[in-house]
DNA sequence: CCTTTTTATCTTGATATCGAGATAAACACA
DNA sequence: TGTGTTTATCTCGATATCAAGATAAAAAGG
């Protein structure tokens, strides 16, 4: 499904005039992403957590001791709107994986905290991820993967420019 | 947000156990799929579309006339299970931009087909899609452009050998 | 033919997400 | 201090999707 070159034949065919060539790119860049969200779910799903749950578990192990953020720091890491970040928590909160804990500082505000359970799950479920993604990206040689990364990179650089612009 | 390096150096001090190369190189072809997806949809939104209803429209345009399918023949290029495939068409239908019209030979199915309302619709939001694409990959020069699809297509090809084996 | 299996589509219930708006606290500043 | 504005989170209704199963027609195999 969504094979490039196929949809890139039918459109010759159907609309000639079309340059087709930003599509295919495009198109290689959405599929790849499809493919390897759904390949990564299989690894989530073993721990007990999908792609969301995930995320959100992860986010607050990466930012180290204590583990906590706001739902609106979490929600300025993660490309969700508030009702989302309010029902994940909530998901969350309800496994006993993180806890909302009060905000001394700020009592319109509350903090999201990985609980000891919470920790562990996503401790070990970031090291068979990682596992996971070595594999995914195992295919490339280290010289593609390397050129790709690079190209990558200059790619997400050239949009930021042009929407600041 | 995800800041892939940002990312990579907050995994660096809590878990300098881990290898965060494969990490970075997925994850910033997932964040350019959701800008890009993102991007597209303004696009779609112009001409009353949203991504979905543009990928069935597109489909059965590009097919070439009649311009219709049977919804298993879609469900096969799309990505998606059968009951949401059922919405989608309902949706379209609803708006008089596709038929479901009886295929004569074989009557547990049916073929979805451009109306020609549809057909109006999608020929100029296509048009449109790919100016937009074009700009969304002219950040790029062409070089780059050629050497990022080659890689994405090396890589494509590599998973798939990956998940046949 | 008749029965069983396969195929094609639709239905149903559960869930995740979004967008808009509600609520309440904090802040800015006259 | 008092008032208006901003900020942080949550609520609610609508929608898109999925997974599992229902339904009906076609195909296969005796």
């Amino acid at each position: 499904m969504y094979d490039m070159d196929k949809i890139k034949a039918q459109w010759a065919a159907q609309r000639p005039d079309l340059d087709t060539e930003p599509m295919a790119l495009i198109g290689r860049i959405i599929r790849l992403s499809a493919q390897l969200m759904e390949e990564m779910g299989r690894t989530f799903a073993r721990h007990g957590l999908n792609s969301a749950s995930f995320d959100m578990l992860a986010t607050l192990l990466r930012t180290g001791p204590p583990h906590a953020l706001s739902p609106n720091q979490l929600l300025e890491t993660m490309m969700v709107t508030s009702g989302t970040m309010t029902n994940r928590i909530d998901q969350l909160e309800k496994d006993d994986l993180v806890a909302r804990v009060r905000n001394p500082n700020d009592k319109r505000s509350v903090l999201v905290q990985l609980t000891v359970k919470g920790h562990r799950i996503i401790d070990a479920a970031v090291t068979d991820h990682v596992e996971t993604q070595k594999v995914l990206v195992g295919g490339m040689t280290e010289a593609e993967r390397a050129a790709l990364n690079g190209l990558l990179q200059t790619y997400l650089t050239a949009l930021e420019v042009d929407k600041t612009a």
